[in-house]
DNA sequence: CATCAATTTGAAGAGGAATTCAAGAACTCA
DNA sequence: TGAGTTCTTGAATTCCTCTTCAAATTGATG
């Protein structure tokens, strides 16, 4: 038999299993027994958790984007310079490559968001808080003189969270010629036109 | 029973289906049943038709974004002005709304092109074919001295494809401050400090 | 009109997947 | 240690989907 756990671990693993299952086979062909797999555990384990697989599903697609975002704003505390900020911050919404859990598990989220509300939600909010991220950077940069910006701070702060978006698909598609650092080489191209800084650092 | 139908016809028929399954149900989570009953025949047709699922759901993503892209191209070929064609080309690629069907079907694709490599090179393929028509317009605009561009082309057409996208997902998430208008209003944001143009036509 | 091939149906069965539940195993706490 | 609770298993059941196929229907052809 499978170790015995607590509750709380145990749910904590099966979000965890639910998160593989949904990158391995599709937030809509995920299946019990996908998930009991991943999670080295019978069905009948996994229901007795969570008697509705769907919302297993939605809270494993939450961890996830709490933790992608919790996993930027810990990396932007570390540094003070609004210059080196922004650039850290673009390269943190990308993924690593074409395998990176964290990315596909959102892209998973793409076609969903438009048939199932609560995945709209969950998107929706995601980037509006990727977005407050970047402003913060762009205002500050701008207040101390660093940044010249090019528009209102909210248009330009958009912009560069859906750059890293749709940069995040075509690497997870992987494009033969659009990685990691050439995303990400794009990205600042625009942030140093809409910034009218060369952000080299 | 059904009106019968050549081979041919009902492929197409079935193509047709298959896509408006797809937007329902999602390529993972789409059903021989539910492509019969959008076809209004039984499951058994479907099958004398097209033996594998999956080959069908694959043609019918292929064929939408085929329609996609020559619906651009088409729109694109009534204008002359440099101006004229990036402004309207930006807003040809952005949803009508929450439920425009070409986009929906695009956005399935986001997930399972990170799993299926079919879908992976469809989708590779189309946003390759959308940089090349935007690079177009800006190295026509670029010759005439219409735009100034702040950058190499080849970039700037891989930012603004990019930002449809992104945009994409986010009007059919029904993001509820940027829809279709809004959307455009921000790529061209981006437009006109790349172009170096005002871009008011 | 009669024949023939192509298309569609509907039913049967094979294979899975979800769900239920009684029994067993492991942990807790007194 | 032992009683009680919590967690897990595995089997039975039900439901659903895919697949196959013979029969029925349709349209084309001579």
């Amino acid at each position: 038999m499978a170790q015995r756990k607590s509750r709380s671990d145990r749910r904590i693993d099966l979000i965890e299993a639910a998160r593989r299952a949904i990158i391995r086979h599709g937030i809509d062909g995920v299946q019990l027994s996908h998930v009991a797999e991943e999670a080295g555990l019978t069905s009948g384990a996994v229901l007795y958790h969570y008697p509705d697989l769907d919302e297993l599903l939605v809270e494993a697609q939450h961890a996830g984007m709490e933790r992608f975002y919790e996993q930027r704003v810990r990396r932007l505390g570390t540094l003070t310079d609004p210059v080196e900020k922004l650039v850290v911050t673009i390269r943190s919404g990308l993924p690593t490559g074409p395998l990176d859990p964290d990315v596909r598990l959102l892209n998973e989220l793409g076609g969903a968001a438009g048939r199932t509300r609560v995945y709209g939600v969950l998107l929706t909010s995601l980037y509006d808080r990727q977005v407050s991220m970047y402003q913060a950077i762009l205002d500050t940069g701008a207040a101390l003189g660093v940044f010249r910006l090019s528009g209102d701070s909210l248009s330009v702060a958009r912009n560069l969270v859906a750059l890293e978006d749709a940069y995040g698909y075509r690497i997870t598609a992987r494009h033969p010629v659009i990685g990691p650092a050439e995303a990400a080489e794009l990205i600042l191209s625009y942030a140093r036109v809409a910034t009218g800084n060369d952000l080299d650092c």
